[in-house]
DNA sequence: CAAATGTCGATGTCAGACATTTAGCACCGC
DNA sequence: GCGGTGCTAAATGTCTGACATCGACATTTG
């Protein structure tokens, strides 16, 4: 008797023109920098509309795989993507994670240490000209006139600084979103100039071991900011919750 | 004269459509499960075409945030995404990124490292029942009758088991791709039955650490299995990047 | 020679039609 | 009653063909 017939659910067909299409691009058999066919080419060899090839190409460029730009020179390119577009793309999504409580406020900071407390530390061992130079610009000088809003920008330079300067790009892209959503959350509380004075003077501190080599105490430091942090960061987080509440 | 007018790039339709939409998710003005109109009502709402709408919804649904069906009771649905889901997504890029050759293995291993060894920990600390059920179950009892292909299941089962023992999401959702990209290319390795024992072996001690509650041993064991890796990994990513030379 | 202009090939957008899927409902025959 | 069976409404999925627009390059023009 008949054998247990498989069926498989239709998949639309621009998924499978963008699977197709993915597919040649993650194999390699397609390098960054490579143009595909036109528009119209591509949907004559595949055998549907021009309609459904775009809406394809749609999916893969929000998947930073390709680039497409007008023009008698343009079409769409192979694109390799950058640590930018892909941390971008995760804090969105964890950002999104984070507002329906799916996860919690201890979930983003016990990954925020596991990630830049040993960053931290392998600064300190790796450090470079290049890589201290920066950590130092992201140290305000005077901390006289220095705007809230200012101090938010020196933070995340500071702490990218710190992660840059270990030389690996997984590691940024990991540190990156889980920084980026906890600091959106602090950008909307309150905070006092004991608070940010107290920040930077920890930034200074944790400068500073990184640039001496001293990787235990560069660990450390950055710690104990961490768990300085942790306060401010519950009560935004706090208030976040409430405000959702009170949306309702 | 004339203030020096500021001209903004025309920004294309379709992404105009999406951002809107996506900024209602974002902000948390439409919640996981509300549907947003149909399509030919957003199209007739913003003043566009059918086609640039579905465009814009196809940018959406590739980036996890609505989910659309067909039918009477069909529509788009702002959707909550799931760990996997970005897991996937970090996991093809960052392959990319491998593939490239812009992060090198150092990179992978030194990431996997921060996050496993301390999720040994973690995991022997906040032991769960579930937890440890899990863990036990993707190790194999008999090993003699188990094919490679099979035995790659159990890896992937063990390593994702002791991450989700920590429970932590995010933890998951950082761990998960890069495990699986140096898992693939292991993969196409081969890989001799000393070695495969040796893993078996290994993950024995692990998972009786954790189960013993002493994160001590388990950040050990853990810590060495992933060294005792390293030479595997290192030749399967030599072939990689010699069979690319090749397809040159 | 430099600036304006034209051309060409590609994507961007539109309008309208038809196909397909799904849920719900009414109908019908036992 | 009860279970099919088919109709219909509402939505997405797909196709077609047209026109708009852009951008690099060639060409003309002052």
């Amino acid at each position: 008797m008949g054998a247990p017939v498989e069926l498989r659910r239709v998949r639309k067909a621009y998924e499978q023109v963008a699977d197709q299409l993915r597919d040649l691009i993650v194999r390699g058999e397609v390098k960054p920098g490579h143009r595909f066919p036109n528009e119209a080419t591509l949907s004559a060899q595949m055998g549907v509309s021009r309609a459904t090839v775009r809406e394809a190409l749609r999916v893969l460029t929000a998947q930073n795989m390709i680039r497409t730009t007008k023009g008698a020179t343009g079409g769409s390119f192979v694109m390799l993507p950058t640590a930018d577009h892909i941390s971008a793309f995760i804090g969105s999504n964890i950002s999104l994670l984070s507002q329906a409580e799916t996860v919690s406020l201890d979930e983003f900071l016990e990954l925020r240490e596991l990630l830049e407390v040993p960053a931290a530390r392998l600064a300190a061992q790796r450090h470079t000209a290049a890589g201290l130079d920066e950590i130092e610009r992201a140290i305000p000088h005077d901390t006289r006139d220095l705007g809230v809003e200012d101090q938010f920008v020196y933070n995340k330079g500071f702490h990218s600084a710190i992660v840059e300067a270990c030389g690996n790009t997984l590691l940024l892209i990991a540190a990156q979103p889980v920084f980026s959503v906890l600091q959106t959350h602090l950008r909307r509380s309150t905070l006092g100039r004991r608070f940010l004075n107290q920040v930077i003077a920890d930034h200074r501190r944790i400068a500073a071991a990184i640039a001496a080599g001293d990787a235990d105490a560069a660990e450390s430091e950055m710690h104990d900011h961490l768990e300085f942090l942790r306060p401010a960061y519950r009560r935004a987080w706090k208030e976040a919750s409430e405000r959702r509440q009170a949306a309702l």
